[in-house]
DNA sequence: ACCTGAACACCGTTCAAGT
DNA sequence: ACCTGAACACCGTTCAAGT
């Protein structure tokens, strides 16, 4: 391979080597081949530098990973103070649950309660300043903040898991459950796939407003009879 | 290190291998340790044996982890067929939590969905008979299910990522987080902080039924729009 | 100040060899 | 049939050395 007078390829190695690149880089590996992918050495070839070089950017592989998350938290659209409260939050929600279907990798979090970056407390502060600033008691707001955000990690997490993304896909691979299925034992499992999974237009990710509403209701229920307005 | 007649030290080695064996070791020692601590050799260790012996009783460490999972599952109450649909899945989630709680590395799962085992698929199939013969519709079937679990994944998930678990934990945990937080910055959840988790008394574990309830309220709600009985 | 090469202590897994 | 030892291709990370 032919190297420029600056000793390199001139492909990969742009420009200099800075944090920012570093995360953007080991995002778009993770988002790419799943996190098991992002590896030191792999990253550093990405950047047309040895792995050694990270380093000199990230204080070890965990720092790492606290970047990327906190960097995920930051595409997640802030609840706007004009909307009521539940649109505000429901437009959240979705846009923070598009964040984690773009970044699977991140719903792993592990991170993020010990140690949050600067755009997580961000977004954690705006969700608590609108549930308080609509009413919400502290106790109440706490109480949706925890029932709202572990719907959506959880969703995204079982959706992460799932063997399909396409229509085709689903169709393909419940097929195949379904060959493999004992209806004898599993008879409701059986019936559920068969008649509503394997129709035509099923896609799991049409749940998500659901069973989102069905919190979001909850709990202008539970905000009208603590404080009525 | 004196050995036996029968060529080991008599203390690891008590019965012979197998996957049982290897799955309930496996199990224990990412409790103990976390998810990291499992490496082959370790288990191997664990049990007495070299690392490439356990290859005899599990494919691979995927195969392990299937395993371990599946395990996990058949710690779950299912529903009981007597209860009321909502006792049964209260009862039932509460469970799945406890189990979840005992084994936070299997919140991360990324199996079960592409490779279900026999305890899982049971687990799942006696959770939709419950909501089929309480008059819920295959949608809302499918839609009780998918909120219900997404609820109880995202809410293990984000008190295993909690870096405090016992109440004198969290408050020591807390006034750190409080020194550091910018009231400025972030002042709604420097408030929440100080004056509810701060509280004496406060275990984050509490929200889960709140939240659950909200949950099975509204596919109560749901349920009785769609087939009035 | 930033980057590198060699090295260390680990991984999961294979394979031929032992019993 | 089950277990082992050596080996392979990886990891994250250190450290002294280069520029």
């Amino acid at each position: 391979m032919r190297t420029n007078p600056r000793g390199d390829t001139g492909v990969k190695r742009r420009t200099r080597l800075d944090r920012d690149r570093v995360l953007r880089s080991a995002i778009s590996l993770a988002d790419t081949g799943g996190i098991e992918a992002l590896t030191m050495r792999r990253l550093g070839e990405e950047l047309g530098v040895e792995a050694m070089s990270i380093y000199n950017h990230v204080a070890n592989k965990d720092d790492l990973l606290h970047g990327m998350i906190d960097a995920v938290f930051g595409e997640i659209d802030l609840p706007s103070p004009g909307d009521h409260w539940k649109t505000a939050m429901r437009k959240r929600a979705l846009s923070f649950r598009e964040a984690l279907s773009r970044h699977p990798w991140a719903t792993t979090l592990k991170d993020s309660g010990t140690n949050p970056g600067p755009a997580t407390l961000r977004h954690h502060d705006r969700v608590i300043g609108t549930l308080r600033n609509s009413g919400f008691s502290i106790p109440l707001a706490a109480h949706a903040f925890s029932a709202i955000d572990s719907y959506i990690y959880g969703f995204a997490m079982q959706e992460k898991t799932l063997p399909f993304h396409t229509e085709e896909e689903t169709a393909a691979m419940a097929q195949i459950l379904l060959a493999q299925l004992p209806a004898k034992e599993y008879p409701y499992l059986v019936e559920l796939t068969a008649k509503h999974v394997l129709q035509p237009g099923y896609s799991y990710g049409d749940e998500f407003p659901l069973g989102l509403d069905l919190i979001l209701d909850g709990l202008e229920r539970a905000r009208g009879e603590q404080s009525p307005n």
